[in-house]
DNA sequence: ATAGGGTTAG
């Protein structure tokens, strides 16, 4: 084209965002410029995509700059791809900023918003602001929101939350679209319901190779490798080709489960059967498996060998930390958090996990020094926590304390559950966490007990199936939320989708208001 | 010619 206007140097942007290639785009929009076409608000969404894509703040918000001087600032397109650009560059003030001023706001801006929240680890932020949505909006959240008010639900371990959503998309017709699908396994996962993960994964008929992953990545989560093994040779004989991410989940399971040969036979099969070629966090992954299993040497030979870019050195070397650790290696442990100190991060971690190696040594005096020096030089370390969530209340747990309500009870039980276990084949402590000579069955009893029974210590599980009945017969539904009642029942226990039900659902004068789920 | 969603090792 002797002289491309601003619709064909647009389109030719976008087709190389289409491609992949969000660089090329920037530098057209430079040519364009100098070359006095000037952009249009087509142009601008165009090119602050490019810049999401390519997390390129600086270039953002010199873009942004443009869009004031050229007066798009009001247009509700340009002003999604702005919040989107800044949630994906990290800066969630700014997209708030950006948020905050618009006259008009659709699903898409309040979807990007909910994700600049959720992808920054400010889930609660990203669920008020979907409250917020629903409230202000006449708009029905769709499967993109949806999906994404579901990944703040993981995030935060929020199953009531996440069951709730899963309600809202039961309602919106949307609990077939795959993305869904794969929030919903993945949120049920980490919210400690794997059971129910494995509920949604089979009602989707042709799941992808995000799904298939999901459900690998939580079965392993649950000591169940051999289940998620499973689900990979059924992945791969269906014809679904894995992913970089998929190999993280097959490698992680195997880990987990103490399947060390199984995984370097995965890890050598990576490149020959499907041409993808392992990376630092594959054999961060071997290096955590061999680790786990006390073939330390290999492990701190294997991490040595490795090219790491700033980002995965630090979960390369605290992988091998926590294995010297746990196996009591000393001289791995200081070589590891050397490179932790080092490298600046994690630094307070390094300290402690090397100062517990050395306690497991009865090197006392090493001991001593370490937590000296961290008080000296202001090193602190936030200790980390278990929680369950019931009804409305969050019950926190930290190591060493049971002074929360009924907590001698919990550690009464949770005794228990230790002798089971170690009656069954589990051997803690210096061998490493993995499940020994058990069966699978077995295994799941241990775990379903595990959960089912701290559960009946807090009285979660108080509702009798019968009582469930009684509830159900009381409420008066009309026909359209009867039939997702029944369609959420099918996939989750009924004791719990009851209450969420009620709790969500308001019912005036003997009738159904079925449109605030929230 | 334009904006939004899911899986990732310690």
């Amino acid at each position: 084209m002797l002289e491309p206007n601003v619709v064909s140097y647009t389109s030719l942007m976008a087709g190389y965002i289409n491609m992949g290639q969000p660089q090329i785009a920037l530098l057209l929009f430079q040519k364009m410029l100098g070359n006095l076409v000037w952009p249009n608000e087509f142009t601008f969404a165009t090119v602050i995509k490019a810049c999401s894509m390519l997390a390129d703040l600086i270039t953002g918000k010199q873009i942004h700059t443009h869009i004031e001087t050229f007066g798009f600032q009001y247009n509700l397109v340009v002003c999604s791809s702005l919040v989107d650009m800044y949630g994906k560059c990290n800066d969630v003030d700014g997209a708030r900023r950006v948020f905050d001023l618009m006259g008009c706001r659709n699903v898409v801006s309040w979807t990007s918003i909910i994700v600049a929240h959720a992808q920054n680890a400010q889930g609660h932020e990203a669920l008020e602001m979907f409250r917020e949505f629903n409230y202000q909006s006449r708009d029905r959240p769709n499967q993109h929101m949806l999906a994404s008010v579901i990944n703040a639900c993981a995030s935060l371990g929020r199953l009531v939350s996440g069951k709730v959503a899963h309600g809202v998309v039961v309602r919106s017709g949307c609990e077939f679209n795959d993305v869904v699908a794969s929030a919903l396994v993945d949120m049920y996962a980490k919210c400690g319901s794997v059971n129910y993960s494995d509920k949604v994964f089979n009602r989707i008929s042709n799941p992808s190779v995000v799904t298939y992953t999901s459900m690998i990545v939580g079965a392993a989560k649950y000591g169940l490798g051999r289940f998620s093994l499973d689900l990979f040779n059924e992945m791969i004989s269906r014809g679904i080709k894995p992913n970089d991410v998929t190999f993280v989940g097959v490698l992680h399971a195997c880990s987990h489960s103490g399947l060390v040969d199984e995984g370097i036979q995965h890890l050598d099969s990576m490149y020959r059967k499907y041409g993808i070629i392992p990376d630092a966090k594959h054999y961060t992954c071997v290096v955590d498996m061999l680790g786990r299993t006390g073939r330390l040497d290999e492990a701190y030979k294997l991490a040595k060998s490795i090219q790491v870019d700033p980002d995965g050195g630090p979960l390369l070397w605290g992988t091998l930390l926590s294995a010297s650790r746990l196996h009591g290696r000393v001289d791995i442990a200081v070589e590891a958090s050397n490179q932790l100190i080092e490298s600046n991060q994690q630094v307070a971690n390094a300290y402690v996990t090397l100062s517990n190696t050395y306690a497991l040594a009865g090197e006392w005096e090493n001991v001593h020094s370490l937590r000296s020096e961290m008080k000296r030089t202001g090193i602190h370390k936030e200790p980390g926590c278990s929680w369950v969530e019931i009804r409305d209340q969050t019950y926190a747990f930290y190591a060493g304390n049971a002074l929360f309500e009924r907590g001698s009870e919990v550690l009464s039980l949770l005794r228990e559950l230790e002798r089971k276990m170690k009656e069954r084949g589990y051997v803690g402590g210096k061998t490493g966490l993995v499940f020994v000579d058990v069966e699978d069955e077995a295994r799941e009893e241990i775990v379903g007990l595990h959960s089912e029974r701290l559960a009946l210590a807090f009285g979660l599980i108080s509702i009798p199936k019968g009582i469930t009945i009684r509830i159900m017969k009381n409420l008066r539904m009309c026909r359209d939320c009867h039939d997702v009642f029944k369609l959420i029942s099918d996939i989750v226990e009924r004791d719990f989708v009851v209450r969420d039900v009620n709790r969500f659902h308001h019912f005036r004068n003997g009738s159904c208001s079925c449109g605030n789920f929230w």
